[in-house]
DNA sequence: GCCGTTTTCGGCCCGACTGTTTTCAGTCG
């Protein structure tokens, strides 16, 4: 069993716990053990063998038990139980916005009440406004909330997010009792995903900005409209996908506003511990203020309140409580890399294969964006459906490169390819002409559904071959869409570090794959990251932030990025990889 | 269920908003 089905299993009996009506304490301890597992470094297996899963932060003898049961049984016989005592559809049902698990288990012990149909009949009915607790609002709400669970998704990708999130930022920013306003939550955090949008204001003038806020064009659904505090339901087309996400507005006063600005950006697991560490010095920390019985601590930005708690400060990337606050405390935070730190890109496509733009114009535009040097990397024969090119195709490609690099001055165009990864682990060229290029990236794009052992030693073997530089986006997930195909990562880490291959983090914002967790594993063991964008246009060549977002969420600074290098050294490194190999 | 330089029991972050209530419980973030 993998650590996400481990936690995924933890999380499930923290849901039914609470779903019985016990103690939620209790349940949170689960899901809290889930949250622990899944960012473990180490091997799984290998830590409940020897015990040392024991020490972990947040389990104890009774979820290091049951671990030890999924991991060596595949099973957990309490949880089999729960799910037997709590019907499935209470589950479903406690993703309808407004219901948590107190009203869902009066629901079900009332109304027997099990299923989303089920809710949906006995509100119809008006037999949910008779029940204590609830009445003709709460009744309408569940109707409201049951038709927009058929409707959307949970989560937007960050690239969504971020564009929905930025033009209600621009507007809100023109109303006049506004001061300062930004993005938080998630997206100020940059997670690949996020469910809603958190927008901070200060003002002394909060009802006018509030009244404003929820008549924006983009606003379809009042859901809360308070005097300083307001949530509605936005949705704006982009790229012809209808994005829907709740948008929450706060506004502080002015001297407020940087405790807001901490307190809403979360997570909300960074905050706990930054209150608890408060609480220690004998202050109290909230969404308004730093303060003590008798006087608060004024604080003009961030920087400053986590000063006042002792600590540098911690960009918002970090702001999980993975370990940041222990590496503030010991003032090795890592210097974050910024978009500005890369210097060229590596995996990319052209007309040649599947992308929408020549050569050339793929070199100028990475030129425009201040890169020093192109990476061309087309797909390779076998994929016949993005016209993988045959040897033939590669050696006209290879001719056009080396009369553009004598045309264009200040950008320098790789010969790379992107080599499928066939069936037995073996590459989709012959080693003569994989010899011809300045650098392979390896990426599986077939038989998705090979079982994880089968899949891991197709990619090892891959990793393995000396003509690889670096591996292709790791799992193939399609983000909200797809699952990554199974594969152990952590097999892959050790094989990457063996060979000493490169990982590519894969920009595009519908894969962002390497994820962030397990960029921060690779770079724990010493493996060289690379930042693709994987651009199919001159336009996606932009995806390249995104893939900094990951790298920063991954803990890493410009010296483990090859492509923050520049051109001289990244020459000078592949042609010293090649030298390593004298193809059979 | 987890955790502990004043604790092996009694805590476990805290505030806004809503709806159903006459002072608060539930939900959400």
């Amino acid at each position: 069993m993998t650590k996400e089905q481990v936690a995924e299993a933890l999380n499930e009996i923290g849901t039914l716990l609470e779903l019985q009506g016990e103690n939620v304490f209790r349940a949170n301890a689960y899901h809290h053990a889930a949250k622990a597992v899944l960012e473990l470094s180490g091997d799984l297996r290998q830590m409940v063998a020897d015990g040392s899963i024991r020490a972990v932060p947040g389990i104890g003898a009774s979820v290091a038990d049951k671990i030890r049961e999924l991991v060596t049984t595949g099973a957990l016989a309490y949880l089999d139980e729960l799910r037997a005592a709590v019907p499935r559809g209470l589950v479903d049902i406690l993703r309808v916005p407004g219901l948590g698990p107190k009203k869902v288990k009066a629901l079900y012990d009332q109304l027997h009440i099990d299923s989303l149909e089920k809710l949906k009949t006995a509100c119809t009915a008006g037999q949910v406004a008779t029940l204590k607790g609830f009445g003709a609002k709460t009744q309408q709400k569940i109707l409201e909330g049951l038709t927009l669970l058929e409707q959307m998704g949970q989560r937007v990708r960050l690239d969504q997010a971020l564009a929905l999130g930025q033009a209600l930022l621009e507007q809100i920013r023109t109303f006049p009792e506004v001061v300062r306003c930004e993005l938080c939550g998630s997206l100020r955090r940059r997670k690949e995903t996020c469910a809603d949008l958190d927008i901070l204001a200060s003002s002394s003038d909060p009802e006018p900005i509030m009244a404003r806020f929820v008549q924006l064009p983009q606003v379809i659904q009042i859901l809360a409209h308070g005097p300083s505090k307001s949530s509605v339901r936005t949705e704006m087309y982009l790229h012809g996908d209808k994005v829907v996400m709740q948008a929450d507005l706060r506004v502080v006063h002015e001297e407020q506003y940087p405790f807001g600005l901490l307190h809403f950006t979360g997570s909300k697991e960074h905050n706990v511990r930054l209150r608890q560490r408060a609480i220690d010095r004998g202050l109290t920390l909230n969404e308004y203020a730093l303060a003590n019985a008798q006087t608060s601590i004024p604080c003009q930005n961030e920087e400053e309140i986590y000063a006042a708690l002792g600590l540098p400060f911690i960009p918002p990337e970090l702001r999980e409580d993975t370990g940041e606050i222990e590496a503030a405390e010991a003032g090795t935070l890592p210097v974050l890399v910024t978009p500005s730190d890369l210097r060229g890109v590596f995996h990319n496509h052209t007309l040649y294969s599947d992308g929408t733009a020549s050569l050339e114009a793929m070199a100028l535009a990475a030129k425009n964006l201040g890169f020093e040097y192109f990476g061309v990397g087309d797909h390779s024969q076998s994929l016949t459906v993005a016209h993988g090119l045959p040897p033939s195709a590669v050696r006209k490609q290879w001719a056009e490169i080396e009369r553009l690099n004598r045309k264009l001055h200040g950008i320098h165009i790789f010969r790379g390819t992107e080599v499928d990864i066939l069936d037995d682990g073996t590459l989709d060229y012959p080693d003569e002409l994989l010899a011809g290029f300045d650098y392979v990236v390896a990426s599986v794009h077939t038989r998705f559904g090979l079982p994880e052992a089968a899949m891991t030693a197709r990619v090892c073997k891959a990793l393995a071959h000396p003509a690889v530089t670096m591996l292709g986006h790791a799992t193939g997930r399609l983000l909200l869409r797809r699952e990554g195909y199974k594969i152990n990562l952590d097999e892959v880490l050790k094989v990457a570090a063996q060979h000493g291959k490169m990982i590519e983090i894969n920009a595009q914002p519908s894969r962002l794959d390497l994820d962030w967790r397990y960029v921060k594993q690779a770079k724990a063991m010493g493996i060289p990251i690379v930042i693709n964008p994987d651009a199919h246009s001159v336009g996606e060549l932009a995806f390249y932030r995104f893939g900094v977002d990951v790298a920063r969420r991954g803990w890493l600074t410009k010296n483990d990025i090859f492509n923050t290098r520049s051109y001289t050294e990244v020459k000078k490194e592949l042609a010293r990889r090649k030298r390593l190999w004298t193809p059979s």
